[in-house]
DNA sequence: TTAATTAGAGACAACAAGAGTCTTTGATAT
DNA sequence: ATATCAAAGACTCTTGTTGTCTCTAATTAA
């Protein structure tokens, strides 16, 4: 179990929006050309992020993306909600008995997970990555 | 994102052995039966369970499985761990610039998330079952 | 208003992983 | 010996992910 690669995409797109000044934008070669992927498939997954409010959209000559909302409000389940949609961890399709039991101890422990990740705010990672290339400097 | 329908009949499988007797041992066949798969089928999903060393497996006539470790001692962890490997949620293959720095992140962020599941114990889950089930006889 | 540039949408193919079956082998109690 | 059980592995089928290609719509600049 694991992520899909579309997620990771996602979580370092919003890294590299992040660290733009908030006026400017950014077109879509630019951002597949610093992760290695082609525009198209990126294009996809910033469509996806633009329908969930995290980033915003401008189309035509001098458009392209920049981030949406206020950066210490966004987290990684908010990046991965958008990616993946709000799936649960623990499909329990199988009922017998206690069925309805077990799946409410796995929703629970679910539901603390995504707290985790919910604290967990890409704005960080931003603020680790710009200190670490100050201390580069120095 | 979640986990595969093997895992949660493992966890199911679990429970099941949890309320059996300490000494007495189950077939592939009646396990099954109760959550209605092919024995074929659960039995691979038992092999792995067994190679974890959650459960024991005794082979020929009147053989069948049991719990190998000590009840409260299993956690849903364990059992997600002897089904899907050791896996990480997050692979971050996406290597630029900062790259190693996203990665801790998110293996932080993992990091949190298998606690939570490693304090969920599937012996829980079966006292609430068997509280339950009291009542009803009440 | 026209041309260039950008995102968006959707069809499509290739690949990988998950889900499940079948068959054979090997161990054990009676 | 024989019936009964688990173990192992080859195999198929389905589903989902990954990625490409093409066409459309919007916006700016000239």
């Amino acid at each position: 179990m694991k992520y899909s690669n579309a997620t990771n995409y996602a979580l370092h797109t919003m890294v590299h929006l992040m660290r733009l000044p908030q006026t400017s934008t950014i077109g879509v070669q630019e951002l597949a050309e610093m992760q290695k992927l082609s525009p198209t498939y990126l294009s996809k997954i910033l469509t996806k992020l633009t329908k969930a409010g995290l980033i915003e959209s401008m189309t035509g000559v001098k458009g392209g993306y920049k981030i949406a909302r206020l950066k210490s409000r966004i987290s990684f389940l908010d990046v991965i909600n958008a990616i993946e949609g709000d799936t649960h961890l623990f499909d329990c399709s199988i009922h017998h008995g206690e069925g309805c039991l077990i799946e409410n101890a796995m929703r629970q422990a679910e539901e603390n997970m995504k707290v985790e990740l919910d604290n967990t705010l890409i704005s960080d990672i931003v603020a680790m990555a710009e200190t670490a290339q100050h201390r580069k400097r120095i």
